[in-house]
DNA sequence: GGCCGGCGTCAAGAACGCGCCAAGGCCATC
DNA sequence: GATGGCCTTGGCGCGTTCTTGACGCCGGCC
């Protein structure tokens, strides 16, 4: 199910939140405040992010800014009825959403519906598998198969497959690729690439040592070819 | 610019609606009841739609599934305060947002904003494939292919191909090209580009020696010409 | 006619990126 | 406390790419 980061500095909400949406099934992850945030978010990118705009250290709209830098997950922001300003300053952002408070749970528990419903970006190739003549990925059930049978990928080959699979023939940037799977402070950890690349061809590719479905773009990235 | 439905029976809020849209450039298309914004939708599909939940002939939320059913234009729904089961239900039905009348212009207008950002959030996927009588670039999935077949080029020859590409008929500086490719601190190295033009050329030319798509501009800087 | 600046071409060495291997550390599980 | 899986880190060799310098061509200008 969905993680979802809770951002606000009043406790009673964040356990009342908590509570909903643990409750419906979400995997909830809580901060404070704006470092929290943005810390929390760095070390596991969440699928959705719930912010208060008065937070005690950062604007809520630099905490928008701040996600926005590198990842593109949704972002619904809470505050309260009359700051039509910020209001407008933190869609600009790049707010997805906007709840006023005092509000009603159904509505916030719709508006997350709506936006993860939304960031799924194409609800039929989410839930779609990908085959190749090699094999076959199950990007909803995490799950590999090819003729000798099922394969176990380590989490961070998911990731990388599943960035690949979801952008068919593209090329995917070093950058673009550390940033999604390690987060915003990496950049120039080529290496890992390498590495991970490696042990998830001698998984996948019929000859690991000539590579037909994870294709090396050199200098450029990582492209998948189906 | 963007092609914008209002479907609303107060007349009054559809006219004030009108003159700030088009104030802003968008193009207004209108409609009172529900029957009409479908009709009016699947003669010329708009790029987003505001619908008023409370219309004269069909409910609001039948208007958006009506929609849904055949394209995935962003849709921003009005409604009353104190109508949370309706909000919830749009939005369940496929809505993209919600504003609660009455509201003011400024936060209408930064949905507006946010929904027509996130429905085009491939510009470059569009647009991205530019093609010659000799070649075709697929600048999203960093592809060029000739009659011959596919052509690989190196970094620094697709980043000098993508900025003449994206400029297409405009002159482009020996200054501009060797920042964007090789950084602030270059500017007068016009030999790199002599020699990677060079390259580039042997690569996609159909006669090096005398190119038709990368052309000198002797002494101010390289223009591509489609 | 001779000079000069801008451009294209070529080739050689340096630098870089990549695949591969292996050792070490961290964490959870048993 | 031991084990095993996973991630990180470093080093090595190879091929490609970039940089650098030299040379010839062409057109404009003195």
């Amino acid at each position: 199910m969905a993680r979802i980061l809770l951002v606000d500095d009043d406790a009673q909400l964040l356990r009342a939140l908590r509570i909903n949406l643990t409750a419906r099934g979400y995997v909830v992850v809580t901060a404070a405040d704006g470092t929290g945030a943005l810390t929390a978010a760095a070390r596991t990118p969440p699928d959705l992010a719930v912010i208060d705009l008065g937070l005690p250290d950062l604007d809520g709209v630099t905490v928008v800014q701040g996600l926005r830098g590198w990842t593109g997950l949704p972002v619904i922001v809470l505050s309260a009825r009359d700051a039509e300003a910020a209001k407008v300053a933190a869609l600009d952002a790049g707010a997805d959403d906007y709840v006023t408070k005092p509000f009603g749970m159904d509505e916030l528990l719709a508006r997350i519906r709506a936006a993860l419903r939304r960031a799924a970006p194409a609800p039929d190739s989410g839930d779609a598998t990908i085959t190749t003549a090699a094999f076959t990925i199950d990007l909803a059930a995490k799950r590999l198969t090819t003729a000798a049978g099922e394969v176990r990928l380590t989490p961070t080959e998911w990731h990388l497959l599943e960035i690949l699979a979801r952008n068919p023939g593209k090329v995917i940037d070093h950058r673009r690729l550390l940033r999604e799977v390690w987060g915003p402070a990496y950049g120039n950890e080529t290496n890992y690439l390498r590495v991970h690349f490696a042990n998830l061809r001698r998984k996948i590719e019929p000859d690991p040592a000539r590579p037909r479905y994870v294709v090396t773009e050199p200098g450029l990235g990582y492209r998948f070819t189906p």
